[in-house]
DNA sequence: CTGCAGGCCGGCG
DNA sequence: CGCCGGCCTGCA
């Protein structure tokens, strides 16, 4: 096992944001997480977290990078308190509370079954989804399923998919797939793009709107200025605000908030969504 | 049985 | 452009 220093870092709140689906709580407290290549187990001890895993090899890099740790949400804060000293109690609690650095592809698809579904669907899909198609991995005598590579759902058919019940949404990922090898969509390319061009493009393919395509910046490209608007955000907005249109509250986000306006609607999710 | 869940697409005005 | 009906599936 490894140790490793944290600071303003809470893993139960973070984990449990709703970013993520791929892990399981042990009756310890510890979760098991499956990330892109390995399966690790996590647990914090107020200024540490204690990792173990079956790769252990980067795994410090893997862990700080996933949980976003060497970020200084300070500055985050500070920006956010500066444009309006009301959301301090939003932002004190909010205070260990991280953004996670996903997987792209991962994201993309997981995102892409989570629209209009419920959190449990989703995480129920996913897994089905990597039990048939990743690669298995044995973690302490218990076997996980990683989430399937590129290529893994590169021979996948469109009724493959259905089995797994992905309803309407099995056609978007059966394109997405086969526009990412062929490369008439690049995940690299993204890197280069600002918060908006990115939206922009994400859009352009089938299955992908306004809000999974927030999310995949958000999630899994660091893209701060996006910002996924969905029920909660609209219910913690209009109490703060007044604003209760998807429209406005973009409007408002772009015109005011700027560029952490991502950070901030993470915060206020967190916020409502845990009150 | 209905209603709905962390939206998106496509057709229409 | 904005608006709105329809949509797969699982579960309460």
């Amino acid at each position: 096992m490894i140790k490793i220093k944290v600071n303003n870092f809470d893993l139960n709140m973070t984990i449990n944001s709703g970013q993520f689906f791929r892990f399981s709580k042990e009756s310890n407290g510890s979760y098991n997480i499956i990330l892109k290549d390995r399966v690790v187990n996590v647990i914090q001890d107020n200024n540490y977290i204690i990792v173990e895993s079956n790769n252990y090899d980067n795994l410090e890099n893997i862990i700080i990078n996933f949980f976003d740790l060497n970020t200084d949400y300070n500055v985050f804060n500070k920006y956010i308190l500066e444009f309006d000293i009301n959301l301090k109690d939003i932002i004190n609690f909010n205070n260990n509370f991280k953004i996670l650095n996903m997987e792209p592809f991962e994201t993309i698809i997981s995102y892409i079954i989570s629209q209009r579904n419920s959190v449990n669907n989703i995480t129920n899909k996913v897994n089905k989804l990597s039990e048939l198609y990743g690669s298995k991995v044995i973690f302490k005598d218990k076997e996980y399923y990683l989430f399937p590579t590129l290529k893994q759902l590169e021979k996948v058919s469109i009724e493959d998919y259905k089995l797994i019940g992905l309803g309407y949404r099995d056609k978007y990922i059966y394109n997405i797939v086969k526009d990412i090898n062929c490369g008439k969509l690049n995940l690299n390319y993204i890197n280069n793009l600002n918060g908006k061009e990115a939206i922009d493009y994400l859009k352009g393919y089938s299955g992908i709107g306004l809000k999974v395509a927030s999310c995949i910046l958000l999630f899994a490209y660091r893209k701060y200025d996006v910002f996924p608007i969905d029920t909660w955000i609209i219910k913690g907005v209009n109490e703060i605000y007044n604003i209760n249109k998807v429209e406005c509250i973009k409007n408002y986000c772009e015109n005011n908030i700027n560029k952490y306006s991502g950070i901030l609607l993470q915060y206020i999710f967190n916020y409502y969504r845990n009150k």
